[in-house]
DNA sequence: CATGTGTGCTTCGAGTTCGAAGCATCTGCG
DNA sequence: CGCAGATGCTTCGAACTCGAAGCACACATG
């Protein structure tokens, strides 16, 4: 077994290479995604959230609130303020589904793609200083694969309790 | 370089491997987090900035407010904010440092310690579960590495413009 | 067409976050 | 000594975040 594991005070440990990688990956993230923060803020005003929801509404018509957060690792109601603020900003738009009157339908206005176009070459240039450059290309796919892995495990986990909104099953 | 780049609307695309590269990193991390939060949250009452707080101050006699912020992404507000919380919940203690008064000392209690004996299976379970499950251990390796080799980087990135709190380079 | 259950989103309150400004101490230098 | 600038930390105000509760519409069933 590869699994050599210590055994401490009934806690059993996972070997260290294990956690280093765990710390690692966190703390690396953390960081990029403070720059991320910073590089956004300073060129387009608007915060890394509000940057990936206006990327989600980019190539599309409309979105529904549930299917931008099943895009977005978010709370409901913190997408609800976020499109609140878009809103107020003049970057989405909000109207009522014709369909489901409950549904809301957020799309991007031409203001939206203007500020995306705007941040956009700022965000890919950080990206590119800080994780492409770091390295090498064939490293960064490896990665790429590992960790698109790691999202749909994680993404298939069943919750602890109540089941998280699957996706609707086609009516009828 | 196998760089091969598009060039749309004078924006240097990089390729689209590298964007999913980058996108399922912060998604995955995102994931991840989450979980790792809910389950500090139920089995200790802690957040996770505190338990990181917690596990650096574990193996150590006690630190300055700067040596902990270094170890940990954080803001110093919010690391003085969260140092309030885990001193009324009695698992860190404060004082100032009597080689200089400005410094203060933060140390982990016995119940601190204790909390985090209580924490940590579940803590390890949960990223076991998650990660550790999802992919070959040769591959969680190089992702250390490779994350490793990323976070040095960053770390070393000069700051767009004031210096970031350097390691104090002995006086010089 | 009532009435119960499910679904989509928002509101609400409490807690957390950040950067800027503030306070106290320390250090170098005349 | 005296004082200017640096350093370590906290306070402050405003913004953001989350889950729970609430509201309104949808759909099924009799």
């Amino acid at each position: 077994m590869t699994g050599a594991e210590l055994d401490l005070g009934g806690v059993r440990l996972p070997e260290p290479r294990q956690l280093e990688a765990y710390f690692a990956l966190t703390e690396a993230v953390s960081l990029l995604q403070h720059h991320v923060e910073q590089q956004l803020r300073a060129e387009g005003g608007i915060s890394n959230i509000q940057f990936q929801i206006l990327m989600a509404l980019n190539g599309v018509e409309r979105l529904t609130m549930t299917e931008l957060a099943d895009g977005v690792v978010y709370s409901r109601s913190g997408l609800t303020y976020q499109a609140a603020q878009l809103e107020k900003a003049g970057l989405v738009t909000r109207r009522p589904s014709p369909e489901d009157e409950r549904a809301t339908l957020v799309a991007i206005t031409d203001r939206g793609r203007e500020t995306v176009g705007k941040v956009l070459p700022g965000h890919i240039e950080v990206t590119r200083r800080l994780l492409y450059e770091a390295i090498p290309a064939a490293d960064l796919d490896r990665l790429g694969d590992t960790m698109a892995r790691v999202r749909d495990h994680i993404r298939e986990e069943p919750p602890r309790s109540a089941a998280p909104r699957r996706k609707p099953a086609p009516k009828r």
